[in-house]
DNA sequence: ATATAAAAGCAATATAGTTGCATTTAAAAT
DNA sequence: ATTTTAAATGCAACTATATTGCTTTTATAT
């Protein structure tokens, strides 16, 4: 296996982003989490490593440039999770399910189960499909039994 | 037509909710649009007539009482619709799926197209599905056209 | 080494939503 | 009709998420 951070190096030079104490920091934190994690969480994990509006502007680059998208909750804060593959500043797809567990509040990207194409009403143009499931996890509803 | 204000009426009374000037002036609010309606949008139309925790406890009451149902836009900020109906204090039965406009941001509950059922990884349990579109409204896509 | 555009830091502000407590009021009881 | 009371409202303070403008710092190209 390669070394991580040179990896991530190489994907900010490859999106014109500077080498960046924060930047580098969010994409290990992210990397290494199993669920897609959510801002207050990240500038918690990050404290006085860096100023918030610093966080802000680093996930809205990240989002802009396809290294990174955005979930929304049952609360409508903002859970971010590195993007499988594909994604580009000019394209995004990560149109996967979203799992959000009751129990543990984890947000899973269900990267392999698709959203089946809708039929809507004459007239509107769909773009895009942003489907949320709720409900428990693998691992809580193991908890539960 | 019977008159409206006393099928509110009637219903706040169904529902153990005492018959108030905020929360008529909610269902009047919210029962003549023909999309879901922002916090924000109902603030401002609300104006002096009642103090922001009051509707948003208002909000709260009526959706609690299967009346309402609540709408997170792209944005995560609350919008909210009148039930079409069988939605009660203990189940909700609103699974249909949510448009959100593009252009005019418009949010339209698509009560006739249901989200299909998903085939989710083993473990998972999934509770409630949550679908919102996005794209051009009817409306819209008539007048780019 | 120097120059420079990009990024970070800092302070102020905006917006959505919540909590505790005092006051008012709709509706029930008398 | 009065009185009673639980429910609802209003007000003030507060929390959390997010944004904007401006200054300073820094990664990188020259
Ligand atoms: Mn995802
Ligand atoms: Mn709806
Ligand atoms: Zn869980
Ligand atoms: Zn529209």
């Amino acid at each position: 296996m390669e070394n991580k951070t040179a990896r991530f190096e190489k994907l900010l030079v490859k999106n014109g982003l500077k080498r960046t104490g924060p930047r580098l920091q969010v994409l290990e934190i992210l990397s290494g989490r199993d669920s897609a994690t959510s801002q207050p969480y990240l500038e918690q994990v990050m404290g006085k490593n860096a100023d918030r509006v610093t966080l802000y502007r680093v996930l809205q680059a990240f989002e802009e440039k396809g290294i990174i998208h955005k979930v929304l909750d049952q609360q409508g804060t903002a859970n971010y999770a590195i993007c499988s593959d594909g994604c580009s500043a000019h394209e995004h797809h990560d149109e996967h399910v979203h799992f959000n567990c009751d129990n543990c509040h984890k947000i899973y990207c269900l990267d392999t189960v698709k959203i089946p194409a809708l039929k809507v009403p004459a007239g509107f143009k769909v773009e895009h499909l942003n489907l949320i499931a709720t409900g428990l996890c693998a691992s809580c509803s193991d908890k539960v039994n």
